[in-house]
Parts: C-alpha cells; sequence; structure tokens
RNA sequence: GACCCCUUCGUCUAGUGGCCUAGGACUCCAGGUUUUCAUCCUGGCAACACGGGUUCGAGUCCCGUAGGGGUCGCCA
C-alpha cells in the first residue's frame, strides 16, 4: 500500500511554526515511506479565507522546499461532492435533518451506538464510550458543508494512509472515524502531534505575530535550518545527532520517535543552530546577501567599503538580521556612546593621553595599513608598559561605541586615518576635557 | 464544569525494569587559546512534579494527587 499524507491547512493568515512543522513531520514521513505527500487547501471558510494567504503558504512551502506530489486540492471545488456526500447518509439513515435554533434546516449526522475507539500513533490507544459525542452538523442550513463533512470526504477521495495533525484535533477523530464508518471506507493511521509552546509556557496561537514563519525568512534564517531546528522540536533521531541532513532527516524520522508533550520554542537554540548553517555556506552567497542588507540600509557606501566590512564581519553573524548592528557604525556619520561604558573605561587616567598618542602617530603615516597601525599601537604598549586590553578597548569604544566587535586593527583600517581621528577627538572633547 | 491529554536539567531531548552516581545539545558561568573582539578548546552549574504501590530492583509498570494543556460551534 502506497503511503499518503497531506498538509491541510485553512489559508486565513500567515502559516505559523506550529502548522509547518505539522507540514514537515508530514512531509519526512511520506518520504521516509516512499509515499506521496499532497496538499489540501481547506478554504472553506469564504470570510476568512484570502488570496494573501494563501500566496503565504505557497511561498513558505517553497522556501522550505517542501515540495508536494500532484496539484493542490482546494477544498471550496469539492462542495457539490460533500453535499452529495450528505444526502447519501441522510438516505442511509446515518443522518437526519433538523431546524436547530430556528435557523433552517440542517443535515446532522448520527453518532451510531458503538464506542469509538483508535490507536494513535503517538498518544497510543484513546476511547470515547458512547453517548460522549453528540450528534454533529454535516450540512449547514445555507447548504454549505462542515468542516467535519469536508475533511473526511477529502481525505477518502485523496486516499489519505496517514494524518499526522495537532493534537487539538484529537476530539474530532472521533467524529470523523464515525464518518468513515458510515461511508464504508477503510480508516486511516491517526497521529495528533503536541502543540509548540512559547517561551512562557502558553500556546503560540496565531495572533502571536513572533511566530510566524515568514517573519524568520525576512529576518534571515537559513531555511535548512530552520527545518532543522523545527524537526527537532518534537522528534529525536534517538542518538546525539542534532545538526542533519535533509536526506538523514528522512532516513531516521518515523513517528514513533515524536513526543507526546508540548515542546517549547526556544529561539537562542534556533539561532545557534543557524549559525552553524550560515558558517558552512560559501562566502559567495554569504556575501551576495550580505551586501544586500547593507546596501539597503546604507544606500550611500561605497561597494568597496562594503566589501571589506562583510569580509570583517562574516564569522561572528549567526543570522543575517544580526548585520545591521554589527555594521551600524562603519556607516554612520554619529555613533552613540554608551555612558556606563565611558565612565568605565574612558573617564580614566592615561585615556587622554594615549587618544593624543595615537592621533598625532596616525596623522603622520600616509597610508594606513594594518601593518603601521599594529607597529603605532606596540610602539605603545613598550613605551608605556600597559597590556594590549588597556589600549585596545578604549581605542575600539572610541571609534565604534562599542566594547566589542570584529579585529580592532582591521576595523581601524576600514574605517580610515579622517574617520578615526575624528571620532577619537570627539571623545577626547566630549568626556576628557 | 464534563471528557481527554501531558509532566526527565531554565529550554530541546536520550532513556522502553538492572548498562543511570541519569547522557547529549542550547543558554549561563569559569579557565585556556586568540597580545583587543569573536571563534575555538577544557571544565562547571543544573532534572526524573509529588505520594503510594508492584518488583530482588523503578526515571522506566500501576494507582492517586498536584500543576499545565486540549475539546465541548450551523469555525477550521
Amino acid at each position: 500500500m502506497k503511503i499518503i499524507t497531506r498538509f491541510a491547512p485553512s489559508p486565513t493568515g500567515n502559516v505559523h511554526i506550529g502548522n509547518i512543522r505539522v507540514a514537515i513531520y508530514n512531509w519526512l514521513f511520506a518520504k521516509h515511506n516512499h509515499g506521496n505527500f499532497l496538499l489540501r487547501i481547506e478554504d472553506t471558510d469564504k470570510d476568512r479565507s484570502t488570496d494573501d494567504a494563501i500566496n503565504n503558504l505557497f511561498t513558505t512551502l517553497q522556501w522550505l522546499n517542501l515540495n508536494y506530489d500532484e496539484e493542490p486540492l482546494y477544498q471550496s471545488k469539492q462542495e457539490s461532492k460533500h453535499v452529495e456526500v450528505a444526502e447519501y447518509l441522510l438516505s442511509k439513515g446515518c443522518a437526519y435533518k433538523e431546524n436547530k435554533d430556528n435557523k433552517g434546516e440542517c443535515i446532522i449526522f448520527k453518532m451510531p451506538n458503538d464506542d469509538i475507539s483508535f490507536n494513535d500513533g503517538i498518544k497510543g490507544r484513546l476511547k470515547k464510550p458512547i453517548g460522549d459525542i453528540d450528534d454533529f452538523v454535516l450540512v449547514r442550513s445555507n447548504g454549505k458543508p462542515v468542516f467535519h463533512l469536508a475533511n473526511v470526504v477529502d481525505d477518502i477521495e485523496q486516499k489519505i494512509t496517514h494524518i499526522i495533525r495537532g493534537d487539538d484535533h484529537i476530539e474530532n477523530t472521533y467524529k470523523h472515524i464515525a464518518l468513515y464508518r458510515a461511508l464504508n471506507a477503510d480508516i486511516p493511521s491517526f497521529s495528533h502531534l503536541p502543540m509548540i509552546v512559547n517561551s512562557q509556557g502558553k500556546p503560540f496561537s496565531k495572533r502571536d505575530g513572533d511566530a510566524y514563519v515568514s517573519d524568520f525568512k525576512k529576518r534571515g534564517y537559513l531555511p535548512q535550518a530552520f527545518v532543522n531546528y523545527l524537526v527537532l522540536l518534537g522528534w529525536s533521531p534517538g542518538n546525539d545527532q542534532e545538526i542533519m541532513s535533509i536526506d538523514e532527516m528522512i532516513n531516521m524520522f518515523t513517528i514513533e520517535r515524536c513526543q507526546s508533550s508540548p515542546a517549547q520554542f526556544d529561539e537562542k537554540k534556533m539561532k545557534w543552530m543557524n549559525g552553524e548553517y550560515l558558517s558552512k555556506i560559501s562566502n559567495e552567497s554569504f556575501n551576495k546577501e550580505a551586501f544586500k542588507i547593507i546596501t539597503s540600509l546604507h544606500s550611500s557606501a561605497s561597494e568597496n567599503l562594503v566589501k571589506k566590512v562583510i569580509a570583517l564581519i562574516r564569522d561572528r553573524v549567526k543570522v543575517f538580521e544580526d548585520i545591521e548592528k554589527l555594521v551600524n557604525y562603519f556607516f554612520v556619520d554619529n555613533i552613540e556612546y554608551d555612558e556606563k561604558l565611558i565612565a568605565k573605561k574612558i573617564k580614566k587616567e592615561g585615556i587622554k593621553e594615549l587618544f593624543n598618542y595615537f592621533t598625532l602617530e596616525i596623522s603622520k603615516i600616509d597610508s594606513i595599513d594594518e601593518v603601521s597601525l599594529k607597529k603605532i599601537i606596540d610602539d605603545y604598549i613598550k613605551e608605556t608598559g600597559k597590556s594590549y586590553g588597556e589600549v585596545m578597548i578604549p581605542l575600539r569604544i572610541a571609534v565604534s561605541g562599542a566594547s566589542g566587535g570584529p579585529d580592532l586593527i582591521g576595523v581601524l583600517s576600514t574605517l580610515g586615518k579622517p574617520t578615526i581621528i575624528e571620532r577619537i577627538n570627539d571623545v577626547k572633547q566630549k568626556y576628557l576635557d
């Protein structure tokens, strides 16, 4: 039997990390079993479904390289089929018509007089006694089919063998199984994934603006890193391996190894993982992306300068969004100084002399290259007996405003003589006179 | 409220009755390397929710308690 899974989102907003993780697991499961992964767009709620959301869905799947087999099925196009099935159920005596709450006549499914149980791939045996689940609406009084009907009919039509979805669907599963039985269809295997929770341990809702896949894309996460992190949120291969290729994931992925308890999303770890992936991409692709970011931020910057800066920051970027802060002082005229830092490292004995010496020496040389820069600093150390830290930290703060950053000699030679002198003089004037 | 689900370091997890003095990773801290910063290396802190059983032996099985979560729509 060919294994078929599906991702069946309703396009009512941007794709959320919780949804996409479900998609990833379905995809991985299908690939692992040499099956098919189908996409079905459940757009029956016309009030809430939007084209933007559908586009966002396609963009997201494409970005993450989650390719699906066959053409996507739009549920709204299945409407007449769904109603037909409801009529069939009616004729079979499995459903009845009723005017509930005076809203007009709707078709209601009659829950059978049986206990219903199923073996969930993740939660184990789950059961409900007779009478625990109420009859439910199949077709609204306006003639539109309801989720349960549409979902089951389409799953049957698409021959879905394994349904992997969020555990908020557990209660629905009993209804769905009753429907499968009434329709005499093979019941697929169900697996219910726990949810992803936010840093407060609370469920991520679609309203959590910071959990959209598209936001992580915008901020410069790499798709492979994003998938790798997400796949580990609620699943593990059983050994200590964390960084893994898509092929390795496919090889190792099984439902049995999925966690049955909720997982907390931890951006620090995702960022670390992104850094691991980023350190492995080619200079060429890193430079291309970094160049794009910097030039869009500082449009008047010279190409040459941008390139130098990129080389300087290359290995301290964990996510592309880091670049903005990392490079700012290379491109703006006025940099800001942190008062605390100034008080701690600049307003001290000997700093003024250091600055005087440095600006004087630097003004004497023509070309400001790394060798001469290093010599100036070395000479000063020899003369005064100070440590490198005592010399380099104040200089760094004066020219960049920060206590940390790329190699100082590199920073200085990239900044250039006029800027260095100007910034040091500014600091002197502001804080040391 | 009813029904259901979940519970190992702060976080993600390994663990399927003896290999657990509970392992790995992220974070954090300390030391080393880097004459600055970052990287890197080494080390450290840190958990079986609680209470009862079952068993020669329990993180692992059973029951209960507590806490967290889900579902109870003519939404999906």
